[in-house]
DNA sequence: GACTATCTACCATGTGGTAGGTAGTATTTA
DNA sequence: TAAATACTACCTACCACATGGTAGATAGTC
């Protein structure tokens, strides 16, 4: 199957991505965990780098997609960032680094256009959050505080800290709605 | 130089996973750094597990080492914290990520005795935090709150999270001694 | 004479990547 | 409609190079 291949590339890469790093995974390994030779996966992506940014940006996609979702079926910014909170959350649940994090990690090891997509990934999810807290504190639904930017920043940091840590110490201690509130109406 | 060889390579080589991680930094890499020749890494490290473990012991040992000194130099829970947060810093102030982040990022592709290593860290460090905090709501100086363990996670959570995400957008947005107050105080 | 730190010269293996072939499926053309 | 053509997805068999690691020599030091 042509598109099924092309797809199962990309998800088994991406997961290998998010426990090894882009570095420690072969076309090798991924031949084996697919099931197709070597050789046949250069077909879909002639180089490592084509299968990385095809990874990214398939993923800034579907994290672009649910970014809408949520603003579509949510109409106050608790409710949305507690949204956002959820699939964060489920997306770590399969033992899974945040993708944007895995790659960070070995940054300065990555081909250019990699490390430009990661940087835009980051950009991305720190502008939707800004975005989304500048708009409550616009209603009047949370306070300014430290104002939208700094909070965007601290709840992405929370966020990627624990999906480390749960990763490494294997604990299961995923951050609870309440924290975000925290956030969000003290800091 | 003999003893100079050996710490210049460990300090080299922990900037070099700080940076690239543990997989993407070669032998080769080190010996240009460095200046000296790749089989005489081996006569230091015999293999690069051997070095791996070296750098984190290392590390774990100057951090035990910092600890005592903000116990001895701070009395109150708020103090010891904002040490540790400085000593967190600014170890991250010359471009580097944490050094448990980053072999986080990779695990499961590390030797068995990195992993382990790594989880060791992550648990001196909680466990530190956790009886630092225990101390302090004892003595009343803060409030129980979500309990000591969960403030732990918390605080170490954001200053991991914090330091990937500057590190991957370029951004200097060191976190502040009040952000530490509010989760102490309203975690 | 043993030990340490370094070197040059290797080696086996794994890496990303290429060349070229085969079988099946569309697509064009006589 | 039938034959020729092109395209897709896969294959086997390579290649150059980088990897971590070893053998063995040399020179200086305890």
């Amino acid at each position: 199957m042509a598109v099924g291949t092309r797809d199962a590339l990309i998800h088994t890469a991406e997961n290998l991505m998010r426990t090894r790093g882009y570095t420690a995974f072969s076309y090798a390994d991924l031949s084996e965990a697919v099931g197709i030779r070597k050789a046949s996966i250069h077909h879909h992506f002639p180089t490592k780098e084509d299968l990385g940014t095809a990874i990214v940006e398939e993923y800034i996609d579907r994290v672009r997609t649910e970014f809408s979702r949520i603003e579509a079926q949510h109409e106050h910014v608790i409710g949305r960032l507690e949204a956002f909170l959820h699939i964060f959350r489920s997306s770590a649940d399969g033992g899974l680094l945040p993708l944007c994090g895995a790659l960070a990690a070995e940054m300065s090891a990555l081909p250019l256009s990699l490390q430009q997509l990661t940087q835009r990934f980051f950009d991305m999810q720190l502008g939707w959050l800004t975005r989304t807290l500048e708009h409550g504190i616009k209603r009047k639904e949370i306070p300014e505080g430290s104002g939208a930017k700094h909070k965007a920043f601290l709840l992405l940091s929370i966020l990627e800290g624990s999906s480390f840590i749960n990763w490494a110490t294997k604990a299961e201690d995923p951050i609870s709605p309440s924290v975000v509130r925290l956030i969000v109406e003290h800091a």
